[in-house]
DNA sequence: CACACATATTGACAGCCGTCGATATGGGCG
DNA sequence: CGCCCATATCGACGGCTGTCAATATGTGTG
């Protein structure tokens, strides 16, 4: 009980735990996933992500999106251009609508990212 | 060529991809997630983070820290007081210093955080 | 071509945030 | 107790960002 045990490392003491663990991340690859994350860190655009996520198509225009997240409509294609160039989302031009979906790196970071749903911050 | 299949949902149509895929985030689960990446996405942060994770006993004092972020010691401090309210680290004092580590939360996003390094924005 | 509709862009403004120097706090040492 | 060292807090400043109203762009329709 002296020494409460480091909960993954002890498993797989060897590169377990992907690149950022293993080793020190250098200042580029810091602001490299500093871009995609300050895209992620935003109560609007997280919404956003996940309502283009959770229909059953995977996609949805921007005319469906500015009701349920309760902003103007340039301000959801403002953030919807803001996870673009992070490289979370593509757009395709159908019509006159514009339909957004989840590219794989997005599906496989909220896939993830969901496990900090379950746990509030441990005072 | 018509339909670009989508990468994931595909192999396993119901429920595979976390809560945040499944249904649309809420207001409030969109903010607590937020909170978290608010706290991750930031260069300085994230290679806080990694130095303190990639060290061999999982810990770190502030004195160890300012020289390789190359900030000064109050920013490096304000830097892990956040990543502190955030949940992501753990503080304890030993002696005159002060030992950070990563709680297991952090553990887990960090190694998932990886897989966005070999992927850089598809353009 | 003229119009209507969906979306993007622009410009402005307020609030947040990273950084620093200066200073306060807190723990060990003589 | 008085000093030193490690760290935390404070106050200020500049830059970034989310939001909106107004306007521009682009796409189908009559």
């Amino acid at each position: 009980m002296t020494t409460a045990p480091l909960p993954v490392r002890e498993q797989d003491p060897l590169g377990c735990c992907g690149p950022i663990l293993d080793a020190a991340l250098s200042a580029t690859d810091a602001e490299r996933l500093a871009v995609v994350l300050r895209a992620l860190a935003e109560p609007t655009r997280l919404r956003l992500m996940s309502l283009i996520g959770s229909r059953p198509d995977g996609e949805a225009c921007v005319c469906e999106l500015t009701d349920p997240v309760g902003l103007t409509q340039p301000t959801v294609s403002h953030h919807l251009k803001v996870l673009i160039d992070a490289g979370l989302l593509e757009r395709e031009q159908r019509g006159r609508w514009a339909y957004y979906r989840l590219l794989p790196d997005a599906l496989a970071a909220l896939a993830a990212l969901g496990g900090l749903l379950n746990a509030p911050p441990a005072r």
